[in-house]
Formats: structure tokens, C-alpha cells, sequence
RNA sequence: GCCAGUUUAGUUUAAUGGUAAAACAAAUCACUCGUAAUGAUUAGCUAUAAGUUCGAUUCUUAUAACUGGCACCA
């Protein structure tokens, strides 16, 4: 996917067309005041505050009818250049501009840009005339708050994007089509892997018996890899006492994101909106050496957060996971060693899974943010620090994101971008020097002193939930045969006489791998056609040579290939790709 | 939660102010010998509630869920 913003040409394109639109819009909307139209990755915007009117869907070919018109007349787009005073006499009658340019200092130039009869306040370059942008469309529009403040009135937003030439913006709208059928709420429903119902809340996911085969897949893949690095499993309740959430600050700091507290008999629970509480208890259940350390508690554990409708999307965004959790308790000499430990594992976790395309992010907080920060600026420097350090060590790209650190300290997230919508984070690494404090939590360093640990919060897989819909996507629903729910597919040529030997087959394989025998009454290639549509990696075909030969003849998925080897080539053949997790 | 849109059978999609249609899936029967759809028959549907109307799946309103964004976020 090509990103707008940061091709020089096509930004500046996109740019000048997010003025036809506003020109465009001004036409047929005398009334309409313009916030800004900036260029993002997949195109651009224009925010615009139509009063009590707004833009709908249907109105969007009207609006690429005007933009047309005033392409094809070919005006010049000239720059003009203005003090602040003169800026703010141009655009007195436009308050939203005003805001604008208030906020600039007192002697820069300020820049407008004028095609025709419209004129915007721009900082520029823009394309040298009108007709440049002729292969654009509009694309969505929505609501969107003004300066992105919940708190501020919602002003419309039209969405766009333009190109050099008709065929690019042909090839870029079939990308569009075609990410749609990767959408991992489709390929959930077309494979059967998870289900949604009214009956039982939204944002409520069941896994169906196919999710359920490769959510015990993840979850064992993680676990043994855990395991050999020293983590120890729990079992904690998915919710607890209030008080526990008052002492860890999240009743405080994350209230809102909580479904709200029930009373029984006199006592206040919560569901649990995430599992360090209850883990830092296990830590303290009893007195650690700093021998003991690092102690590493994991947990696939579930949680409930109170999300916004909205917010609400597949098994992406819901209301009930099971995150891939775990708290590390360290002393503040081992945080350097096991954060590594965790970035390695989680690149190593991807590399054998395949996923190549995400990003690393450092969140760190934004100083001048007290209210949400534990205030202590040696901590945080001291902290963030580190985190860097080690990035750098291992030698990973990432970016850096003020203000958007815990509020108990720094954090690493991996974010990757679905086949629709926005980038969201997968995997997350956190520091917290915080929550082990609030709960007093203690070891016994080499000269007797009781201490306080560091926690890492860490999360491979992030969710279950939101990690099965990411490598739906990324897979296309293609999984490897190791964590696929239907592994190999037994289709007798003809029930009749092989039917026999296929079950023999069935047998020899039902134990150790997941195999299914289609012995319905059905013509073979009927049925082969459903075991590709199913994306069945292997599918076995035995008919009247296979019997005599006793061999097996088996045809990849995506392959027209077939291949006849013995059995116990097959199974070793099998059992090697597994073992590979091809 | 906010802005907008959508909602017809298990699924994908038609149609209409006057008896709601097809394909796939399901069930039954017949047919089965080599790699993406054998044929016939049967059963099944207008999200929910109210309103307008002689009559509403169609128009209006509300509710719910879903979709695209915004805000929020694993």
C-alpha cells in the first residue's frame, strides 16, 4: 500500500486536491467554513463546518462533479503571501482560519492560496494549476470532533485521494475491494471461527470449534516458549474486589474503562480490566531473595473492559479477551536484561509465525502531563532511558510517542495496520515502577535490605482475540498447517470401493493429526472443491492405485500438483512441515 | 459515546404500497471409479416496536445490532 504522505509528489498532489474539494464544497455550500485538509497516509481530508447541515454519502458524486468542473477550468493556483494583520483582515469572516493563524507568531509570513474564486490559508507548495488534479476520488465521509476533542463540536469530514493517473487510482481502488476480503470479520464467518449474537452482548465473541483448535495452538506456542524462559503459569479470577483496583490506582486512572462495579453481600467486585493486581498478590503471597529474581508470572488470562460501542470491531476491539499476559518482577539491575528478553521474543514469536509487517513504537510520557503521570522525573528519564538503550542495542528501527506512555511508566508497543481501518498495537512491553510500590511488594537484596522490585508488564500475542484477527488477515485465512483447525481432508474416489482403505487411512492419522474423511455421497470433485474453499492444507485422494499400492496421494492447498508417496513418507512429510511450521 | 449509512432464509444477494425471489448450505431420493459445483424434491426469511394506510418488507419515528469514520484503546 502506498503511502501518500511521505511521496513528495503525491502529497503535494493530494494536497492541491484537498483544495479542489474545499473549493469545490464552497460551491455548492456557500455557507461552509473550512478547519484544515491535510494529507494522511492514505489521502487526504478536508474538516468542514457546514452548520446544521451535513455531507452524506450520496452527495459525494455531486461534489466530485464540481471538483470536475473546476479541474477542467484549468485555473492558475497562485501563492500569497501576507503579514499576520493582513492574514487576519483576509479571513476575518472565517473563525475557524482566525483560530488558525492566532496561533502563529507575530512576524512570520503567512501564506495563502488562491485558484479562481476561492481562496485558503495554506502553508503550500501546491500544484501549479487546477487541471493537474484530474484522477481523484472521494472516498468516505464522517463525523470528526473539532481538534479531535470529544469536548468540541463535530464538524464533517470528507475523505479523498488523488493520483497521477487513472490507471494508479484504478489499481489503488481494487486494492481497497480487495482488502476487504481479508477482513478478518469475513473470513471468521466464511471459515467458521468465531460468532457474534445480540442475545449475548456486543463485543461478546464465541469461539467456534475451529477458532477454538487455533486459539489452544497460540496459547500452547506461547506458553512452551515462555516456559523455557523461566515463566511460571497462574490461574486468577476474572474479576475482584474494588479495593484491589484502589490500590493498584487503575480505580482511579481507568474507571471509565471498567464495567461498573456489582455489591454483594456488603463487598464491591469489579471485572477485572487487566491482570497485574492480581499478579502482583501472587508475587507477594511470599518473601523473595534477590536470588529468586527474575520471577516471572504469566497468565492467559480473561479481562472485561467497558469499550465504547463504537470502538467496538470483530475480534479486533471486544469486550471480553484473554490477553497473553505476564509481570516480570525484577531488580532495577535486570530490567535492562529481561526487556531484551522480551523484545527478542516477541521479533522471534513473529519470525516463525511469518508476520513481517509491523513497526516498533517507544511510548514515553509527556513531562508537562502531571495529572495523568506519576510525577518523578528521575524515574521516568532514568526509565526511558533504558528502554532506548536496548532498542538500540538490539539494533530495531522505531519511533518515538510523547504522551503516550502508561501512567505508570514507559512503554514498547508493536503496531500493525489491519486490511481495514486503523494501525493498533499487538504486542506490548511495559515498564512500571509504580504498582509493585503501591502494593508494597518486597525482596531481600544480598545485604538483608527488604527492596522494592520492578514490574515489567509484557504481552506477545497482546490478545488471543486480537492476534487471531491479525493473522487472519496477514494469512488470509491460509493458516500454517501446525495451528490450522482442519489439517488434512480424506475424499475416496469412490465410496463404493475405496471407502475401505480410507478409513483404514482415517485411522492411522486421526490420532496424531487433525484429519477429516469425507465420505459422503457425493462426486470427488465436488468435494474437492470444498476442501479447497475450506483451505484444508492437505487433501488426500485414495482411489484404485492408491489401494492396490498402498500408498497415499495427497494434493496441497493452492497447488494443482498431486503427489503419491507411502504412508510413512506422508506422515513424515507431515510431521516435518508441522515441525517447521510451514 | 458522537456523525453518517446499512439491516430480506444458515450464507450471499434480488424484488415490490397488494401472496417475497434466486443461488449456495440443510433434509430426502436417485446418480457415483481420479482432482474446484450430478440431478430432482422438500423445508426455511423481510431485525424489533410503534405510526401513516383499506393494506407496510417497502413510507415515517424510535430501539437494537452491524458498517465507515471521530473520540477512546490491547
Amino acid at each position: 500500500m502506498i503511502n501518500i504522505k511521505e511521496n513528495e509528489k503525491l502529497n503535494i498532489l493530494n494536497h492541491s486536491c484537498a483544495h479542489l474539494l474545499a473549493h469545490a464544497v464552497k460551491h455548492l455550500y456557500p455557507n461552509a467554513k473550512f478547519w484544515v485538509g491535510p494529507v494522511i497516509e492514505e489521502g487526504f481530508y478536508y474538516d468542514i463546518d457546514l452548520g446544521n447541515q451535513v455531507i452524506k454519502e450520496e452527495d459525494l458524486p455531486r461534489i466530485e462533479k464540481e471538483m470536475k468542473k473546476i479541474s477542467k477550468g484549468d485555473k492558475y493556483i497562485n501563492r500569497i503571501e501576507l503579514s499576520k494583520q493582513e492574514a487576519l483582515e483576509m479571513f476575518q469572516e472565517d473563525p475557524y482560519k482566525i483560530d488558525l493563524i492566532e496561533r502563529m507568531d507575530d512576524n512570520t509570513i503567512i501564506s495563502a492560496y488562491k485558484q479562481d474564486d476561492f481562496i485558503d490559508l495554506c502553508r503550500g507548495p501546491h500544484m501549479k494549476t487546477t487541471k493537474a488534479m484530474k484522477y481523484f476520488k472521494l472516498l468516505k465521509v464522517s463525523g470528526a470532533y473539532f481538534k479531535n476533542d470529544s469536548k468540541n463540536k463535530m464538524l464533517q469530514r470528507i475523505y479523498g485521494i488523488c493520483f497521477e493517473n487513472e490507471e494508479d487510482l484504478k489499481n489503488h481502488l481494487e486494492m481497497l475491494e480487495e482488502a476487504k476480503l481479508r477482513d478478518h470479520r469475513k473470513i471468521g464467518k466464511d471459515l467458521e471461527i468465531f460468532m457474534m449474537d445480540d442475545l449475548v452482548g456486543k463485543g461478546l465473541p464465541m469461539y467456534l470449534p475451529n477458532g477454538y483448535i487455533i486459539w489452544e495452538n497460540l496459547e500452547n506456542y506461547i506458553k512452551n516458549k515462555e516456559k523455557k524462559l523461566g515463566y511460571q503459569h497462574v490461574l486468577t479470577p476474572p474479576l475482584g474486589n474494588v479495593e484491589l483496583y484502589k490500590t493498584s490506582g487503575h480505580w482511579d486512572h481507568y474507571k471509565e474503562n471498567m464495567f461498573p462495579k456489582m455489591e454483594v453481600e456488603g463487598e464491591e467486585f469489579v471485572l477485572r480490566p487487566m491482570n497485574c493486581p492480581h499478579h502482583m498478590m501472587i508475587y507477594s503471597n511470599k518473601l523473595h531473595s534477590y536470588k529468586d529474581l527474575p520471577i516471572r508470572i504469566g497468565e492467559i488470562a480473561r479481562d472485561c473492559r467497558f469499550e465504547a460501542s463504537g470502538a467496538l470491531k470483530g475480534v479486533e476491539r471486544v469486550r471480553s479477551f484473554c490477553q497473553n499476559d505476564a509481570h516480570l518482577f525484577v531488580t532495577p539491575e535486570q530490567i535492562e536484561e529481561e526487556f531484551k528478553s522480551v523484545v527478542n521474543l516477541i521479533l522471534e514469536s513473529y519470525q516463525e509465525l511469518k508476520i513481517t509487517d509491523y513497526r516498533f513504537e517507544l511510548s514515553l510520557r509527556d513531562p508537562e502531563d502531571t495529572e495523568k503521570y506519576h510525577p518523578d522525573d528521575e524515574m521516568w528519564e532514568n526509565a526511558e532511558n533504558k528502554l532506548r538503550k536496548v532498542l538500540d542495542d538490539i539494533g530495531i528501527p522505531y519511533t518515538e510517542k510523547i504522551g503516550e506512555a502508561a501512567f505508570y511508566g514507559p512503554k514498547l508497543d508493536v503496531q500493525v495496520k489491519p486490511a481495514v481501518g486503523n494501525e493498533y498495537t499487538l504486542s506490548t512491553c511495559q515498564l512500571d515502577f509504580c504498582l509493585p510500590a503501591k502494593f508494597d511488594l518486597k525482596y531481600v537484596d544480598r545485604n538483608g535490605i527488604k527492596k522494592t522490585p520492578v514490574v515489567i508488564h509484557r504481552a506477545v500475542f497482546g490478545t488471543i482475540d486480537r492476534f487471531i484477527a491479525y493473522y487472519l488477515e496477514e494469512t488470509k485465512g491460509v493458516l500454517p498447517v501446525w495451528m490450522t483447525p482442519i489439517q488434512m481432508n480424506i475424499i475416496p474416489v469412490n465410496n463404493e470401493y475405496h471407502l475401505k482403505y480410507a478409513e483404514e487411512i482415517y485411522d492411522l492419522l486421526k490420532d496424531n493429526f487433525r484429519v477429516e474423511l469425507d465420505h459422503r455421497n457425493e462426486k470427488l470433485s465436488y468435494k474437492m472443491r470444498e476442501s479447497q474453499t475450506r483451505k484444508i492444507p492437505f487433501t488426500i485422494i485414495l482411489g484404485q492405485n492408491e489401494v492396490d499400492n498402498k500408498t497415499i496421494s495427497y494434493r496441497r492447498f493452492g497447488t494443482t500438483e498431486t503427489i503419491t508417496v507411502s504412508q510413512e513418507k506422508f506422515i513424515e512429510f507431515v510431521n516435518q512441515v508441522i515441525e517447521n511450521k510451514g
